[in-house]
DNA sequence: TAAATACGGTACCGATCAGTTCCATTTGCG
DNA sequence: CGCAAATGGAACTGATCGGTACCGTATTTA
């Protein structure tokens, strides 16, 4: 392939459907800045619902990728996504998580966009489980989706806030979650 | 004011975005369902976001009235809120939290949609601490905006799970924050 | 060199977008 | 009753939406 135009158009729609949104970037603004030709674009992509769900399948790999590599940086344990989190939230162009704005702005439940995203999530959960079961922790299965919960939480205070201060208070609450003897259930 | 149009735009386009989603939903949509003219729109409100503007205003009166009333019901203490929340996920129609999802789809943070919004948290989180200074608890000011990260956890998890799980989980771990007596800040 | 493939540019399609204008009707009030 | 304000309907604008068709060009491969 003499000039990649198909990965050209994923890297560039991952980036201005991250910072503006999905329905906000039209497919002329996405063939303008890939400087890939109307007709390229639908000889790669059946439509703009199938690059979208081809940006996100791509993103969940590599930000998966990235936080393994990060956690590990971190010295490994659970914790350490909450560090990983902090880096996340001071790059200039952060904007919240892609997966958790998808699935807002795709509303319908149904739709390919909304299950991808709703697959990362629960990759993401299988994930932070593995790491509390190789911290030797109890109930991996039933704190995975409370640290879930406590990064999702973090990423759209930081996302209003615009600052790395709620990786912190999240990753405080997750340290005293993980030093209580006995599994949370409801008070 | 013979029919009311404008209540009748307002309560119709807060049901729709919320539903949908803002940009989603046109002008052409709102009339139909509102049955209002479109000459009438324009004469109530100078373009559709100044609508957005006023829908979400209303909303954050309404919404925090409603959050106040069901904090009442359940004992009135702080982790009440959590109870009401656990309430608002059961509901059919629920979608996430309606100043979040502005916040997400509305990219820029120097829309008026998206300064309402934000203006909406921070009043949530004055709420709360003073739900923490009534019920005799240390440090106020620095549990809330925990409590509210938890509160934003919770709800972007049940829009995903479609349950009322992470309110109870939520409260759970907000219940250990109250507990414990030392202020909690990073670790 | 010649065929095959990938590519960029452009014109075009019907649909929808937000917003303006004009007109006939209906409503509440004096 | 009569007037004035509020209203609903429809026609229209220019811009943009996603998507299609065609054409000339550049690159790779046989």
């Amino acid at each position: 392939m003499p000039t990649r135009a198909r990965e050209r158009l994923l890297d560039t729609a991952e980036e201005l459907f991250y910072a503006q949104g999905i329905r906000a970037v039209g497919v002329e603004q996405i063939l303008t800045v890939s400087k890939v030709g109307r007709a390229s674009f639908y000889r790669h992509f059946s439509s703009k619902d199938a690059l979208v769900v081809a940006v996100l399948e791509r993103r969940d790999l590599q930000w998966r990728e990235w936080l393994a590599e990060r956690v590990a940086a971190h010295g490994g344990g659970p914790l350490a996504v909450f560090d990983a989190l902090a880096e996340r939230f001071a790059r200039a162009d952060f904007r919240g998580c892609a997966f958790i704005n998808t699935m807002i702005e795709t509303a319908d439940p149904g739709s390919a966009a909304h299950q991808v995203a709703a697959g990362h999530k629960s990759r993401v959960t299988g994930y932070v489980e593995s790491l509390l079961t190789t911290a030797g922790h109890h109930a991996p299965a039933a704190l995975a989706p409370q640290l879930v919960m406590l990064m999702d939480g973090a990423i759209v205070t930081a996302l209003r806030e615009r600052s790395t201060a709620s990786a912190t208070q999240a990753r405080a609450i997750a340290a005293v979650l993980l030093e209580s003897t006995e599994p949370l259930t409801a008070s």
